[in-house]
DNA sequence: TTTGCGTTTAACAAATTTGTCAAACATAAT
DNA sequence: ATTATGTTTGACAAATTTGTTAAACGCAAA
């Protein structure tokens, strides 16, 4: 018999996932999934049944990704290190999926009255909490400076996301080539830093 | 003769403003700009010829806002003064209009070949190049860390903004109420300021 | 009142996008 | 070679969204 193999229905998540998270395509249609995985657009019905279907597996997907990534301590003891690691985890999946983050307030705001049931149970992870208790004990031992935990890790979110966020914006503003922006990008670990060990 | 008033045209606009820039909801149809709006769908044309006509009005008054914003300089002497009117003003429009950013990013992203006339020529404005400059001075005074001063400019954004295109999933993310988030939010211009100053 | 002109509306047409289905296809097991 | 099972395709139907048109409406000037 014919082996249950195919590997279409991953090529066209992954096209989804490309177009909605890597190249922020929000209002990509199904024709232009199945033509980037290279596929018949029917195809995406046979695998998944409807459009909302794949929207929602990769949502979930995204949202797993969210989840792996607020889990993504290090088991490493020097603080300064283990937010050295974080940065490293959070700037490479910035690099990597620069708007699976606002893809999913997207997603959020599309709905607003339905609230999505992928992402109704969102939550703070153990690991997060761990991590926050983390960032408070550090904070008294004068290792940063003292503030609301959750504003620290916010800082350290919005430090290494915002700037790949707005990227085609920015170059524009000042005037960037993709080499000149990548570069300033680099640049932004070391001054990150910086920033949060006071 | 019938008056050519009619409120109807800057109401549609309105409409579409608030449900783009201030909801996100980016998909939205010229139906629901019309319900949001209290008119006829119909009108959309009317006034506008096409959908496309207006979605590129919307855009051209998103940067326009833009641009009055980087202009947006205060007469002030005092540098730290002087950011601090720059963090009111940003982040009253952040308030006002929290995905304005990511909506010409959006934008942006769905063209790609095409590039979007009315986003082509976005560049330096004098005085953006003036502040920078300025950052630098203040830089060589001590006043704030040595940088290039577009990533003191970026820091200031991203802290700025990103909580605020972020709201809907962080406030899930750390189980806050939307009280307690516009709390967290007030509490951010002073941990900005210390950030930003040393 | 009537005329003129801009506005609003509903019905309709067109365009776009999504979903279904039956037939063709591929390939491994019989 | 035939059969069975899963895959792919094109043609078609349905649904959604957008655009057009002609008629109705409102109101001020003649």
């Amino acid at each position: 018999m014919a082996v249950k193999d195919s590997r279409t229905e991953q090529q066209i998540k992954d096209a989804a996932k490309k177009l909605f998270f890597t190249e922020g395509r929000f209002k990509a249609t199904t024709q232009e999934i199945a033509d980037a995985a290279g596929v018949n657009r029917t195809l995406v019905n046979y695998y998944f049944r409807s459009r909302d279907q794949l929207f929602d597996q990769v949502l979930k997907d995204a949202r797993l990704q969210m989840d792996s990534r607020l889990e993504a301590t290090a088991d490493e003891k020097n603080f300064r290190k283990k937010i050295e690691h974080f940065i490293d985890v959070f700037m490479e999946q910035a690099r990597n999926y620069p708007y699976l983050d606002i893809y999913m307030v997207s997603r959020l705001n599309d709905d607003v009255e339905k609230q999505n049931e992928i992402l109704t149970d969102i939550k703070k992870t153990d690991k997060l909490k761990l991590f926050l208790a983390e960032i408070e004990e550090q904070m008294k031992l004068g290792t940063i400076n003292k503030m609301p935990p959750v504003q620290f890790f916010i800082n350290m979110l919005s430090l290494i996301s915002y700037p790949q966020v707005m990227q085609p914006l920015l170059k524009k503003v000042f005037r960037y080539t993709d080499k000149q922006y990548q570069q300033m990008l680099a640049e932004r670990k070391a001054i990150i830093l910086k920033i949060l060990f006071r």
